[in-house]
RNA sequence: GGUGGAGUGGCCGAGAGGCGAGGCAACGGCCUGCAAAGCCGUGUACACGGGUUCAAAUCCCGUCUCCACCUCCA
C-alpha cells in the first residue's frame, strides 16, 4: 500500500497477524452524497473485499459525522432539529452505498455517540500540556500545536510556512497560536441549543477532528492498521487527528491511505462549489449503478477522475461486454462455481490495489471465455466463467450478485416477456425456414423497436433487453 | 508564498530503464441469409527542451500547463 506518511509504497504488515483494522473517514451528513463521495466508499469496499479474500479478518469502521457547523446552520435556517437533517442525509447515503453494492462496514459509529470518549482524550491532552481552555470565556478548548514538535509530519505542512487565519482573529478567539485547532467548542447563543453536551469546560460540542480520534480508539484500539480518507482530508483533518492522538499517547494508524478526488470540469466535485453529480443524475442518463461502480473502480484509487457523462458511458460499454459474456456463458453452462482469481489479477491488487491492471486481466479472461463459448467448449467456458466471476466479486460488480437484482417482480415479468418473445421468434423461425428474409427481419425489427434485441447463436436465438427506439 | 501530485495514441486509462496493459471508437477480415454478439488483424502514444545510458514514456536538469491542500470538504 502507498502510505501517505512515508510517501512510498510499503509492504503491508498488520499489527496482528491475520487481522486488519481499517478506519475510513466517512461523510459529514450535511447534504446528499455526490459520486465523488461514493467513489471513496467504493474504493475502500474493494480494499476490504480483497483483504478479506486474501484471508484477513477485517474490522472495517466507517464513521458518520452528524454534527458540524454547516448542519447547525441548516438547522437554524430550516427551523428543524440538527439531528433530523443529519439523519435524513445519513439514510440517503446508506441507500446510495447499498445501490452500489458497498458492503456495510463492521460498524458505523456516529460522532455524537462518542462524546465521553472525546472528553477523556481532551482531559488527557490538557493534563499533559497539549491543550488549553481559551481564556475568553467561550468554553472553547484548543490543541496546542507548539507543544507537539511532530506537527506537520503527515502532510508536510510546517506551521511556519502555511497560510493561516490572520493572527488578530486567532487571538480574538483566545488561541495562543493561529494554528491551534478546536477540540471542543463552547455553545454560542446563535446556535441550536440542542446541539450542546455538558462537559468539564461548559456545554458545547466537538471540534471537527476529535471525533475520529475518539472513534478509532474506541473500535480499533490505541494502534491500528489503516486510516483512510479523501486526499483533501490530509491537511488539516488527518494531521490534526494524528497530532491529538499521538499527543494523548496513542500510537494511532500504521498506514495512511488517501484516495484521489473526482473532478467535474476544472475543479473537484464539491458541495461548496456546487458542481455536483449525484446518483440520480447518473441513473437519469441511462447508467445503472453497477456500471457506475465499474467506472469508479476502473481508475486507480489514487488517480484523479475527471468525470464526464461521456467517459462514464464508454466505461459502461466496457462493462456490458463483460456482463454479456457472463450471461451468455451462464445460459450455456450454468452459473457454475466461483473459482480462483488468476495470479496476475492477485498481483495487480497486491500492488497498491491496482484495479486498472486487474481489470485488464479480467478482460483477457473474458476474451478467452468468448472463444470457448464460440467454439462450444464448455470446459473452457465454465473455467473462465468461474475465474471471471471471482474477479468480478472482488471488484463488487458480479452481474449475478443478488445486490443488483431489481425489486422483486422482475423475474416474473421476465418469464412473461420470454413467452411473448418466444411467440414472435417462432414466426421469425418459420419465415426464415422459407427464406422469407423480409418477414423474418420485420419481426426482429419490431422486437428491437420494442426494446428486445435478438441475436442468433449456434444454439438458437437469444434475446436481451436493449433500449427502446 | 508553502506542501503534495499530474500531463500517455481520436477518447478513457495502467505502467515506470529494454519486451506496444486493457477498454471505447475507427478501419479491414472471419462468422452470419442479413444482422447482432464474438473472434482475428491494423495504430509504434508518452507536455516541451536538454542530458545520463548500449538502451529513456520510465532516471537527471530546466521550461510550460493543470490539479489538490494550506478555510468547510471524500
Amino acid at each position: 500500500m502507498y502510505d501517505t506518511a512515508t510517501r512510498s509504497v510499503r509492504d503491508f504488515v498488520p499489527k496482528e497477524a491475520g487481522k486488519v483494522g481499517i478506519y475510513l473517514c466517512g461523510l459529514t451528513v450535511q447534504s446528499v452524497p455526490h459520486i465523488g463521495h461514493l467513489r471513496g466508499g467504493v474504493n475502500y469496499d474493494v480494499l476490504r473485499r480483497w483483504l478479506t479474500r486474501s484471508g484477513f479478518e477485517v474490522t472495517f469502521i466507517r464513521n458518520v459525522t452528524d454534527v458540524d457547523d454547516k448542519i447547525l446552520v441548516k438547522s437554524i435556517d430550516q427551523q428543524r432539529p440538527f439531528w433530523s437533517i443529519a439523519y435524513a442525509n445519513e439514510v440517503i447515503l446508506g441507500a446510495a452505498y447499498r445501490s452500489l453494492n458497498v458492503l456495510p462496514p463492521t460498524y458505523e459509529p456516529r460522532a455524537t455517540g462518542h462524546i465521553p470518549e472525546m472528553h477523556e482524550l481532551i482531559k488527557k491532552l490538557i493534563a499533559d500540556g497539549h491543550a488549553y481552555q481559551a481564556d475568553d470565556g467561550s468554553g472553547d478548548v484548543y490543541f496546542d500545536v507548539r507543544s507537539y514538535p511532530e506537527y506537520g509530519a503527515l502532510s508536510g505542512q510546517r506551521p511556519d510556512a502555511t497560510q493561516t487565519q490572520i493572527a488578530e482573529e486567532a487571538a480574538e478567539r483566545g488561541k495562543r497560536d493561529p494554528h491551534d485547532f478546536a477540540l471542543w467548542k463552547g455553545v454560542k447563543p446563535s446556535e441550536p441549543a440542542d446541539a450542546a453536551w455538558p462537559s468539564p469546560w461548559g456545554p458545547g460540542r466537538p471540534g471537527w477532528h476529535i471525533e475520529c480520534s475518539a472513534m478509532c480508539w474506541r473500535y480499533l484500539g490505541a494502534e491500528f492498521d489503516i486510516h483512510g480518507g479523501g486526499l483533501d482530508l490530509t491537511f488539516p483533518h488527518h494531521e490534526n487527528e494524528l497530532a491529538q492522538s499521538r499527543a494523548a499517547g496513542l500510537p494511532f494508524a500504521r498506514y495512511w491511505v488517501h484516495h484521489g478526488l473526482l473532478n467535474l470540469g476544472e475543479a473537484k466535485m464539491s458541495k461548496s462549489l456546487g458542481n455536483v453529480v449525484d446518483l440520480d443524475h447518473v441513473v437519469s442518463i441511462g447508467i445503472r449503478p453497477v456500471e457506475l461502480r465499474y467506472y469508479l473502480v476502473a481508475s486507480h484509487y489514487r488517480s484523479r477522475i475527471d468525470y464526464s457523462d461521456e467517459s462514464l458511458r464508454e466505461s459502461a460499454v466496457a462493462y456490458r461486454r463483460i456482463e454479456g459474456f457472463v450471461r451468455r456463458a451462464v445460459e450455456r453452462v450454468g452459473a457454475g462455481t466461483v473459482g480462483d482469481v488468476p495470479a496476475a489479477f492477485a498481483e495487480a491488487l497486491d500492488d497498491d490495489l491496482n484495479t486498472s491492471a486487474a481489470i485488464a486481466v479480467l478482460h483477457e479472461t473474458v476474451r478467452e471465455g468468448q472463444v470457448g463459448l464460440a467454439a462450444g467448449d464448455d470446459e473452457v467456458t465454465l473455467a473462465t466463467l468461474g475465474q471471471a466471476r471471482a474477479m468480478l466479486a472482488v471488484l463488487g460488480v458480479d452481474p449475478l450478485d443478488v445486490a443488483w437484482a431489481g425489486a422483486g417482480q422482475d423475474g416474473d415479468l421476465r418469464a412473461v416477456v420470454d413467452s411473448l418473445v418466444a411467440l414472435a421468434l417462432e414466426q421469425r423461425a418459420q419465415a426464415r425456414s422459407r427464406k422469407d428474409w423480409a418477414a423474418a427481419d420485420s419481426v426482429r425489427d419490431q422486437l428491437k423497436h420494442a426494446g428486445v434485441v435478438v441475436e442468433d447463436t449456434p444454439h438458437g436465438p437469444r434475446w436481451t433487453i436493449g433500449e427502446q427506439d
